[in-house]
RNA sequence: GGACAGGUGGCCGAGUGGCCGAAGGCGCUGGUUUGCUAAACCGGUAUACGCGCAAAACGCGUAUCGCGGGUUCGAAUCCCGCCCUGUCCUCCA
């Protein structure tokens, strides 16, 4: 959420903002929406203080006349009859006056606070301007030793490489029929080694977060309640990506949804607290499982574990003091650490610096990450695929947006409460990451060598070998 | 899933229609004093929004006693609905 106060003062901020990431919004309505909104809250304010003096004034009296009225006959008591109705004819018509405008607040308040919702948080003036992913800019990029992503895997490694799909299925990492079989499209069972894999690369990511980079490993609720998703920004607009668990139709009143990242626990954890300033920076990590309905992307990477429903990711957020100069420090040090983890497994990357249009509602900047996967991308003359990125990661910056829908605030030194700053990065994915692992360290025998800092966690094994 | 009890400020806790944004205590904090530790005394100590101000400070106002609605000139207090928490029983990794 942004700011009222920043849109009454400079509108055009926002609705630059707006239209540099391709997001249409009213604001003509939001505005008179926030206008009259503060009218009818100032008659109204005004009014009821009216009433608050009137009932100080004469409400002890009429008290009293009350009292007299009971014990009171004949002609006193139609003159204190009277009296009252006298005394209560002022405070009526107030009275009046206040639930008027009070049912008018009661639509206005709400259409401004839903149509504020939606405005979308202006990129940082260094993000590159464009409408989608093709305008995104390469900021660096690193290859393992003996290996150049700009060349073709068998021109460096003497052989064809495989793509992650034919590994699985050599290798018995992975079964798809069954996992469609028992949940459907984009469902899979990883079995044996591709188990163990899987959890080592998850393991390995969370305690190098946790023994390496000082983060604290948290577990946190996969179910949460809509506001969590709300306040986190996930909703309403990634509402049809969420699988929604119905809970009052059997008498809760609370419908719950299953997150489609770690982040939501993770920030929803300090969701109305003022924390001090000495708490932060806030620096967590969590393992979660993660659910994503992937609606509109049908018929996209459908095969394989690229695109699926039910993965595991070790997550990154950083919750900061509100200054830009913290908020650029962290998100290079959180994608700091996904290059150190990335490096240390011999995985080929890029970042990408994603242009205004491709930073969705609560990013100010994102930076993603992607890995050469040489089993993925167009096909070449041996009908062959040529191999192509694929993101793996992202780290986004998102200002005070996330914390003020989460009413996330700190105290800073002069005791004033301000909305504290946010970021996330993923550390690792999987099993989307084995795709580059697999793939990347594939042999000419048709093993895999497993990366070196995985192996603790695979039983002490160099290779993934055929049975 | 069943039964009962209860939700008041950072915490504890008083408060059954106007004098209550709310006693008292604890905590925190500023000061005074006692040559240390400690104590005593005095003061301060919520959040949000609106208006005023160029803005901060500040001033004024409104709301908030779990949430929503109702009764009333007036609600922490009365009524209705809901949510949540605790305890016991049941079930369970």
């Amino acid at each position: 959420m942004i700011d009222p106060k920043a849109l009454r003062e400079n509108p055009t901020k926002f609705r630059q903002g707006a239209a540099d990431k391709g997001v249409v919004i009213d604001f003509d309505r939001l505005i008179a929406l926030d206008e009259r909104r503060r009218a009818v809250m100032t008659d109204l304010e005004s009014r009821r203080a009216e009433q608050g003096r009137l009932g100080k004034e004469t409400g002890p009296k009429m008290g009293q006349l009350k009292g007299k009225l009971k014990a009171a006959m004949g002609a006193e008591a139609a003159a204190i009859s009277a009296e009252l109705a006298e005394l209560e004819r002022k405070p009526q018509s107030l009275k009046a006056q206040i639930a008027a405008l009070e049912l008018e607040l009661a639509s206005v308040e709400p259409a401004w606070r839903e149509l504020l919702m939606t405005v979308p948080q202006p990129p940082a003036a260094d993000v590159p301007k464009g409408t989608g992913a093709q305008d995104n800019k390469e900021l660096r990029r690193w290859n393992p030793k003996g290996f150049d992503s700009t060349k073709s895997f068998e021109a460096q490694r003497g052989f064809k490489p495989k793509t992650h799909l034919e590994l699985v299925r050599d290798l018995k990492l992975a079964d798809f029929e069954r996992g469609v079989k028992m949940s459907g499209t984009r469902h899979y069972v990883l079995t044996g080694m591709g188990m163990r894999l899987h959890q080592a690369v998850l393991r390995y990511a969370l305690d190098f977060m946790a023994d390496k980079r000082g983060f604290t490993p948290m577990g946190v609720p996969v179910i949460v309640r809509e506001e969590c998703m709300m306040g986190t920004g996930f909703f309403p607009f990634g509402r049809e990506q969420a699988y929604h668990i119905e809970e009052s139709k059997r008498g809760n009143a609370h419908d719950l949804f299953l997150t489609g990242t770690g982040e939501v626990g993770l920030m929803g954890l300090h969701a109305d607290e003022i924390l001090s300033a000495s708490d932060l920076p806030r620096t967590y990590c969590t393992l979660s499982t993660c659910f994503r309905r992937e609606a509109g992307a049908s018929g996209k990477d459908t095969a394989g574990l690229y695109r699926i429903h039910q993965f595991d990711k070790v997550e990154q957020v950083v919750v900061c003091q509100a200054l830009e100069s913290e908020s650029r420090t962290w998100h290079a040090h959180m994608m700091e650490s996904v290059e150190m983890i990335l490096q240390s497994l011999g995985l080929p990357y890029r970042l990408l610096q994603c242009c205004t249009g491709d930073l969705g509602m609560k990013n100010e900047d994102m930076v993603d990450i992607e890995c050469w996967m040489p089993g993925r991308g167009d096909d070449g003359a041996d009908g062959r695929p040529t191999g192509d990125w694929g993101e793996t990661h992202s780290a986004s910056r998102l200002g005070d947006y996330q914390c003020r829908r989460l009413n996330l605030r700190y105290r800073d030194g002069e005791g004033r409460t301000q909305f504290a700053y946010a970021l996330n990065n993923t550390v690792i994915a999987s099993p989307r990451v084995l795709i580059p692992i697999l793939e990347m360290h594939q042999q000419k025998d048709g093993s895999v060598e497993i990366p070196a800092p995985l192996r603790v966690h695979c039983g002490g094994a160099t290779h993934l070998r055929p049975a």
